[in-house]
DNA sequence: GCCAACGTTGGC
DNA sequence: GCCAACGTTGGC
């Protein structure tokens, strides 16, 4: 099993959006190393949720429902799409700071390509990020 | 509001 | 195929 974490503006689509949604359809994607993440998701792999711009906290645990298929929001090109459902919000939110002070998560991607919405977790930085939110999976 | 990082585009 | 120019994202 692998872990992941995906990037939103909560403008463009937030947490509680996907909380109310229960599950959605993650689109949109249009970089090929975020593309080439989705593509490698499994059926229930965890996948945090985290909220760009003043927030810049991860916020909640999802799943993969769905496996990528073609992404019917592109118009042209070889894209790809995964179902994401909620799992449960973080107890406790864990701040983009908390993670570039943290001798394990400052290694995530996230903290090395801010800009790659789609990225791997590794099985340490994700335990680790659950003890630092206090979320019991 | 600025700037760094990075991906894409287009001229050569 | 290379690289300069440009656009976008996201943190500060």
């Amino acid at each position: 099993m692998n872990c992941w974490l995906v990037k939103s503006e909560p403008d463009t689509y937030s947490w509680s959006q996907l909380l109310g949604d229960r599950r959605t359809a993650w689109t949109g994607v249009r970089n090929y190393a975020a593309r080439n993440h989705l593509r490698a998701m499994k059926s229930g792999d965890p996948v945090f949720f985290y909220h760009s711009g003043d927030e810049k906290s991860v916020v909640g645990l999802a799943r993969v429902a769905k496996e990528s298929y073609t992404d019917p929001t592109a118009d042209d090109g070889d894209w790809s799409a995964v179902d994401i459902a909620a799992e449960k919000p973080l107890a406790r939110q864990v701040t983009l700071a908390q993670i570039k002070a943290d001798k394990t998560l400052k290694e995530m991607v996230l903290a090395k390509q801010s800009r790659l919405s789609v990225s791997p977790v590794t099985r340490e930085q994700f335990e680790r990020l659950l003890k630092l939110s206090e979320t019991k999976v």
